[in-house]
DNA sequence: GAAAGTCACGAAAACGTTTTCGTGTTAAAA
DNA sequence: TTTTAACACGAAAACGTTTTCGTGACTTTC
């Protein structure tokens, strides 16, 4: 239980000053050959090494960046968190991760707690219930106090930062198109409600694909979510409004869900009510990740590139981080990746 | 871009001591009313918090916990996370992630990168590499110099610290069992190498069910798959070796296989060669993930309770970061998760 | 009216670094 | 021999806290 070595206890074991550890282990030309042998060859028996937390401290840096997410088991953000881990890694810096839990309130508590020196900045996205409340004081102040932010799917207008997304719109445009010339001729939607940004994007892509073709979007075809509450709640629910939309639409064809679970759910009703799929109807899916590749058949999705969004977010506040900050210029910059359409069996 | 207040701005401020504002945040007794209630107040109005980085340099400790793991894109371990992240965030602590990417080197690295000072203790699970190399030095390293280790899922005995693990060789008993009870013959097993510790208790426990029984195990009824590289790339390969399985043996009526993947992969095989899931071959799986509950027919599986064992590996380690060693009686707890059976569609 | 006690506050050390500046010793230059 | 320069090292400050100890000004007590 001896506790790691401090250049204090080196300088007194060898009888020499702090200072002149400290010199000696960075290899300043101030400290003899001597003595820098000396000094190096302690501290690799005893396999010294700096303290972060006083290198923090000292620099005002800690090279750690936060980021915070709705949820963690979910394919998308760990993926994302996957991205940020391996460039946050290639350039030095470590990664903390706080979870929201879709709620404001922790949303908010876990940025204070980590913007009180823990980190050096973050990469987040919004819980569902921060956009619907529409209050974003926690992240200007957060940057008002001259800590960044880069935002990454779920962003707002309203506040000012470095953000990634996804093409939303023309992701769902593309997907739609896909069905109509597959020769769908009754497309519905299965979406979420429009407080939740990409859910608002891809629903116009819906209908701008539509419209693109002269066909004339129709209600009763458009399903809308309330997701308050979590996906495993209210499952059963969510299982017979599919099933009402197949029933009170006899002829529908194709569907375009803007997640996964949501297709691979409109592909089980469809069969249980004895479609074929993808002969009888065709669905496409927003979100690429496990699932899709993995039910049967597969699923055709949109392609979201999570990973690349994490990658670049960080490269991003990275690059923020690392700038001289003339923070005269300050200049923020949204960089859209773009959506693949990922065809498999769900699809003709 | 105002930096954050600190006690000595406060206190120039007020034309008090640092000693002094320090204490009447605290509401220490030494100060009186009068000077608390306008220290007080000038933090509020200026949002003071004490800087972390500060406070653990002081205390010499974090209040943060590394947790490391093989992968996050993954059911099994961001679930893991979140029990972690939901009692650590509870007690106090803040959760700051590594991922081996099942490398040994990683795995080293980002241990050491964090043990210098910024976290107070691990939860974690090995990589395959390590597992395979079986040299555990950085794990012993660590715990010499009093930074507690809490194991799960994937551990060895070779390691002496807290573990969490599921119970790997009753839960493959209990799912092979059912198979029998459910009347099948023949029963195939798709397992990994030995040298994953979890894949041989599963194995051991397929063993003993059928000996139970007194079935005698045949060698062409089980499939080990050599995991080193990552499922994606072998996909295909896996594939045609599942095929030949079932191809060899034609009256195969039941599969038990040591993750989800290859459980859905043996259903897709079953349905593609004509049998019936679950009336001509039934299938149960291990880790219950989302995989599990959206395919269709719905996978039967051994729950891990992965989430569970997050809350407990959090609660071990966070117990022992706040217990006054007393060292000499250091004793290592493993904790056993029980599993349970989970039935769905896959079986009868 | 002196001794003792209370009150309210400040100085300083400590946590582990890095870095600036000062200083004593020796060697080179005048 | 004296001045200067180079060399090798140490003292101290700083990062932002908390906490121990000391101290001056009053107040109480006999």
């Amino acid at each position: 239980m001896k506790r790691k070595i401090t250049l204090k206890q080196i300088a007194r074991e060898l009888d020499v000053s702090i200072s002149t550890v400290s010199k000696a282990l960075r290899n300043s030309a101030e400290i003899s050959d001597d003595t820098k042998q000396k000094v190096q060859a302690f501290a690799k028996l005893y396999n010294y090494k700096p303290n972060n937390i006083a290198l923090s401290l000292k620099n005002r840096r800690t090279n750690t960046i936060g980021i915070i997410i709705p949820e963690i088991v979910h394919h998308f953000f760990s993926k994302v968190i996957s991205g940020v881990e391996l460039v946050a890694n290639k350039r030095g810096y470590n990664v903390i991760v706080g979870l929201s839990n879709e709620s404001f309130s922790k949303e908010v508590i876990n940025m204070e707690m980590l913007a009180n020196g823990s980190i050096d900045g973050f990469v987040l996205s919004m819980s569902k219930e921060t956009l619907k409340l529409q209050d974003y004081h926690h992240f200007n102040e957060t940057m008002t106090q001259g800590m960044p932010i880069v935002m990454f799917d779920r962003v707002v207008s309203d506040v000012n930062c470095d953000k990634v997304i996804v093409d939303d719109f023309n992701g769902a445009k593309k997907a739609v198109r896909k069905l109509i010339d597959n020769g769908c001729q009754s497309i519905a939607l299965i979406t979420t409600e429009d407080y939740v940004s990409v859910g608002k994007l891809r629903t116009q892509g819906y209908l701008e694909a539509l419209e693109e073709h002269g066909i004339i979007p129709k209600a009763e075809l458009i399903l809308k979510i309330d997701e308050s509450l979590d996906y495993e709640a209210h499952m059963e629910a969510l299982e017979s409004e599919i099933e009402h939309l197949f029933k009170s639409n006899p002829n529908l064809d194709g569907v375009f869900a803007v997640n996964e679970i949501y297709a691979l759910l409109a592909m089980k009703i469809a069969r249980r009510l004895g479609h074929d799929v993808p002969n009888d109807v065709q669905v496409i899916g927003f979100t690429d990740g496990v699932l899709s590749k993995h039910a049967t058949p597969s699923l055709t999705t949109v392609s979201q590139h999570a990973q690349q969004m994490g990658e670049k977010a960080a490269e991003l506040l990275i690059d923020k981080l690392e700038k001289e900050f003339n923070s005269a210029d300050e200049v923020f910059q949204t960089v859209v990746i773009t959506t693949d359409l990922v065809e498999r069996e769900s699809t003709k």
